[in-house]
RNA sequence: GGUAUCUUAGCUCAGUCGGUAGAGCAAAGGACUGAAAAUCCUUGUGUCCGCGGUUCGAUUCCGCGAGAUACCA
């Protein structure tokens, strides 16, 4: 007899969108758990600005990598893909379907498609690279992934800082090009993805963002950001809705002006997610209101056994 | 009421010694395999406030009108 097949419902879309809710009532049905797919939301400090999950809805179905990290941490795709396969086995134990959800779109791919596997490199060789882009520049970083890794210097934005250095912590760590470590064999997973995308005119998602973020102002984002004021510089505070309080912190603009930009790069947010949602032809579209629709469209797929 | 200055891209403004114009921001589109709510790339025709005048030609000079701001009454 063979083994059960498994089904993950992977819920992706902009910020706002209602994933939250609609996963919790697909988790609900399928009396199955959440595991979030959230690069902010997986920081325990962060509460109000990332919009996680209430208590209450905490309660509501069992929910994997929500704050369990602190904005102390380092943090990244290759320990979230970890962490998420580790979460789904467990819950898979019991479950014929579980529910991936989330915005990050490159968290998303993680677990459902792999990423290549790359050493660990010693953090200090990126301090030294931050180091010399900080007092060098640009250029000093492009050079050097010319002369150790041709292929990936011709594909890759040049002038993208993020990228160089990852390029050159690998190049440096391992003696070896970055782009070698690539297109590796295609991972295989123990389930099969079930893509659902929350879906919105843009007019009408935006006007949801303007309105909750007046709700996290009401709800004591300020106050939350103004304790972070001393972490301002960890990755995990380079996130909308915290860097625009720190402006107003230091006089350079009102208030209003700040929760302003956060609605402004909110929107932008959620722009650049629904260019990557886009170019993946994998995603069925549904108003996250149309519950019974997605329930449909998910047994349809699906021949499993709840 | 008088005087002065201003009126140019959605916004803030630059500029054309007269040959129909350009930055920043916004916006839109895109990229993105360990920082990803990050990071990066691309895209600017707009009655140059309106109407007349001078001129081969006016957004640019002149006159009138409208609106804005400041000061004086």
């Amino acid at each position: 007899m063979n083994p059960v097949e498994k089904y993950l419902i992977v819920i992706g879309g902009a910020t706002a969108s209602g994933k939250t809710g609609l996963a919790i009532a697909l988790a609900q049905h399928f009396k199955t758990a959440i595991v979030s797919a959230d690069s902010r939301q997986i920081y325990q400090e962060l509460n109000v600005g990332t919009a996680k999950p209430t208590d209450h809805e905490l309660d509501s179905a069992k929910h994997y990598l929500v704050g369990h990290i602190s904005i102390q941490d380092d943090y990244n795709v290759g320990r979230f893909e970890q962490e998420a396969l580790a979460a789904l086995n467990e819950i898979f134990l019991k479950q014929n379907v579980a529910i991936l959800v989330g915005g990050t779109g490159l968290y998303i791919r993680a677990v459902c498609e792999g990423l290549d596997e790359y050493p660990t490199i010693d953090p200090q060789i990126r301090l030294d690279l931050e180091q010399l882009f900080a007092t060098e520049g640009i250029i000093p970083l492009q050079n050097e992934l010319k002369i150790n890794d041709l292929n990936y210097y011709e594909k890759v934005d040049l002038n993208n800082p993020h990228r160089l250095i990852r390029a050159l912590e690998i190049c440096r760590g391992t003696g070896q090009p970055f782009s070698s470590f690539q297109n590796k064999q295609k991972v295989s997973r123990p389930f099969k993805p079930i893509y659902i995308l929350t879906d919105w005119n843009r007019i009408i998602l935006y006007e949801r963002i303007h309105q909750r973020v007046d709700r996290m102002m009401a709800n004591g984002l300020l106050q939350e950001a103004k304790q972070f004021e001393p972490f301002r510089h960890l990755n995990a505070l380079q996130t909308v809705g915290y860097q625009e309080f720190m402006d107003y912190f230091d006089g350079a603009c009102d208030l209003k002006t700040a929760v302003e930009k956060v609605k402004q790069h909110t929107r932008n947010y959620a722009k650049r997610q629904e260019t990557w949602f886009r170019k993946e032809a994998r995603w069925q579209r549904f108003h996250p209101s149309k519950i019974q629709e997605i329930i449909d469209f998910c047994k349809h797929i699906g021949t499993w056994e709840t």
